[in-house]
RNA sequence: GCCGAUGUAGCUCAACGGCAGAGCAACGGUUUUGUAAACCGUAGGUUGUGGGUUCGAAUCCCACCAUCGGCUCCA
């Protein structure tokens, strides 16, 4: 007799020694049997004709879009109905691994004969035809040895290395096939599951992307071909999936970028270098502008550093040796002196340089902390199929500061600092965030320093993490060499996670170049360093700054703040004196003087996402008014210009994410 | 860097071995307009670059450059 423990709480008592999620569902009730596609046992995910066997908390899943459980098994059980269908379509395919992803499924595998897109309609015509025979999904397991004898009969070595590695995890491994119908039958594969009962419950599906993928990640290994696809309970839920893939990609800031003249990139320039246009170079002087006021409130020391440094200076920070490759190669000054062995590098980042200033002179406990701070352009040789508009690309700039303090001043001063990067998640309307602490990964021999300074270092910077109460994930490995750091990362629209904040604590570079300050002891001691950037690059937080509003910023940043249409050219000297008026307060604002109809000008306005409207035509002119009509069609009517000139100061200035003006 | 795809007018796209085209933008003219595209006209191109195949190449092949989707990398 078993004892099962439903989600709500209730208890239900069976006869049989051995039960199973369809058994359980199918006491409940017909429509849950009917639409149970697996079970949860304590927690666990499994097929829905897995065998309980003692007392157990089940929950039947069902065909939901919103519980990732579901999807789980949808996925999983589309990449197999995919793999099949290559399999058949190419049989000289050998297929390696096909997991659920965030967003998806892919099946990786090696083909001598290249998968294109040009076979995508063939595969999920093959894919439909296997929906539609309804083939249950038939687990059946084999001892070790049997599984490992079997997978060496079929010659596929990704999958005897899979269960290779299965059993070197757990020598208990139980080795588990898949059968898309019968075993022996049809088609199967080596698979830990579970999956979902039948190919017939897959709704719709879509073989969205191939591209090449290294067995195991890694790039000294084979490479294989990755077919990637999505799967939905219902082909509404797909549809409704494309509109909004097609959405996002009017929200990519290429797309915008270009459409709104933000920046473009010139080939004979050179890939990943960013041209800002006048309407971008607007944006990021008001970023800018924002910034160098809170380093003046917050006792920062502005400074300037050249763009090449000698190779020296990179040796002993450490930079060189371990990002050699990602770096520009260096200017070799012998191609102009033979006698000169000297060599200098493109700056691929601003301490060095900024350790220079600290060192230059003496310096005393009383001078600490030094908050040295730069827009400081580096340049960083990202590889070609890396770059990826403003957010990966071969020279940036960073706002940039490093902070030389006392061991007791650390804290107050990582404090300060994190403070500074959540105002400029919070003036920019940033909710969608994740704070990532970087840690060391202790298996690996990348990181430079004593040990127990970064026990240190990181204690302490999960302890300032606690203490501002925001949500955090811990990421093993993902330290800078030199110090454990905390990134603020966020989602570009096609999904891609960017790190745009990032606050560092080191201890290492001040021992390499050996700083010193003078203490109250009399004795030299050692500073600690702080590195921070509360944007990040001014590129990749403008590219992603441009998805996050999808292009309409708010009043303070917008390129053109106002915009007078004038009804007909009879009222362009009213017009004039509105700009002039706008322009004399020291609003952005321009006016269309073609001959056009209102309509038109209207349209061409709100495809470049202006704030503010200024309507003027007879009436307006009569009272000194403006009509404004806002980018998101709002009519607010006849305003005065003075009135409006106010308010539009006042969300400007107080640097309002919202419009002000709608009531 | 690797795998695959794509490069045609400022932009979005058509032509897919046989005369390189459209819409929008630009420019000229007409119109003088009241809240998401007035009308007529003009101009705009060595089809990313360089080779090759062919009587003939935007179209087929090769190399390079760039972009896109992934992989790897990311101070």
């Amino acid at each position: 007799m078993l004892t099962i423990t439903l989600p709500d709480g209730s208890t239900r008592t069976y006869e049989q020694s051995t039960l199973t999620g369809a058994d359980i569902a199918q006491s409940i009730g017909r429509r849950l049997a009917a639409d149970a596609i697996g079970v949860l046992i304590d927690g666990q995910l499994h097929d829905l004709t897995y065998p309980i066997t003692h007392d157990a908390k089940v929950a039947i899943v069902t065909a939901k879009t919103d519980d990732p459980n579901a999807m789980y098994l949808l996925r999983h059980s589309t990449a197999h109905v995919m793999a099949e269908a290559i399999t058949d379509l190419f049989p000289d395919v050998k297929l390696a691994y096909g997991p659920p992803v965030e967003g998806g499924f892919y099946y990786d595998m090696e083909s001598a004969t290249p998968i294109t897109e040009a076979d995508f309609p063939r595969i999920e015509k093959r894919m439909a035809e296997i929906a539609k025979e309804n083939r249950p999904f038939t687990r059946y397991e084999l001892p070790q040895n049997d599984a490992m004898a079997a997978l060496e009969r079929q010659g596929n070595p990704y999958k005897l290395d899979n269960a290779r590695r299965a059993i070197e995890q757990d020598p208990h491994a139980v080795i588990s096939f898949y059968a898309t119908g019968e075993p022996g039958k049809n088609w199967e594969d080596l698979c830990r599951g579970p999956h979902l009962p039948s190919t017939g419950r897959i709704g719709a599906f879509k073989v969205t992307s191939v591209a090449g993928a290294y067995w195991h990640g890694d790039a000294s290994k084979q490479q294989l071909q990755r077919v990637y696809g999505i799967a939905f309970f219902s082909q509404a839920q797909l549809d409704e999936y494309v509109h909004q893939q097609e959405e996002a990609k009017k929200r990519d800031h290429r797309v915008l970028g270009k459409q709104l003249e933000l920046f473009t990139i010139s080939p004979l320039v050179g890939s990943g270098l960013i041209l800002w246009m006048p309407r971008g170079g607007v944006i990021r002087q008001e970023l800018e502008t924002f910034m160098r006021e809170q380093l003046a409130l917050r006792g920062y020391s502005a400074v300037y550093t050249p763009h090449i440094g000698h190779i020296d200076l990179y040796k002993t920070s450490g930079h060189y040796p371990y990002y050699k490759d990602s770096q520009f190669p260096t200017i070799k000054m012998s191609q102009r002196d033979p006698d000169d062995q000297s060599e200098y590098l493109l700056k691929p980042m601003n301490c060095p340089h900024h350790i220079q200033i600290y060192a230059a002179h003496p310096r005393s406990y009383r001078d600490l902390p030094i908050r040295l701070a730069e827009f400081g352009t580096v340049y960083r040789f990202e590889q070609s199929g890396e770059l990826s508009g403003m957010t990966r690309v071969r020279g940036f700039t960073q706002d940039d500061a490093h902070l030389f303090c006392t061991p007791e001043q650390v804290e107050q001063e990582l404090v300060s600092t994190l403070d500074m990067v959540l105002l400029v998640l919070k003036t920019l309307g940033f909710q969608d965030y994740q704070c990532r602490v970087s840690l060391r990964d202790p298996a690996s021999d990348k990181y430079a320093g004593d040990p127990q300074l970064w026990d240190r270092a990181e204690n302490t910077l999960r302890r300032i993490v606690a203490g501002s109460g925001i949500k955090s994930v811990e990421a093993v490995g993902e330290a800078a060499f030199y110090g454990p750091k905390l990134d603020f990362l966020v989602r570009d629209v096609i999904g891609r996670q960017w790190q745009l904040g990032t606050v560092q604590l080191d201890y290492v570079l001040p021992e390499r170049f050996g700083l010193e300050y003078i203490g109250s002891d009399n004795q030299p001691h050692r500073p600690v360093m702080i590195h921070r950037a509360p944007f990040g690059s001014m590129e990749r937080f403008t590219g992603i700054l441009i998805e996050h509003f999808a292009g309409a910023f708010p009043a303070w940043l917008a390129p053109v703040q106002a915009s007078v249409l004038t009804i007909s050219e009879k009222f362009l000297d009213y017009g004039r004196e509105v700009l002039s008026a706008l322009q004399a307060a020291g609003i952005r604002a321009d006016m269309d003087t073609a001959s056009d109809k209102i309509g038109a000008k209207i349209r061409r306005s709100r495809e470049l996402k202006t704030p503010y409207m200024l309507i003027v035509g007879g009436k307006e002119q009569e009272n000194r008014a403006v009509s404004v009509r806002t980018r998101k069609d709002r009519d607010l009517g006849s305003v005065p210009l003075d009135e409006f000139i106010r308010r539009l100061r006042e969300e400007i200035t107080s640097r309002s994410v919202q419009s002000l003006m709608i009531d």
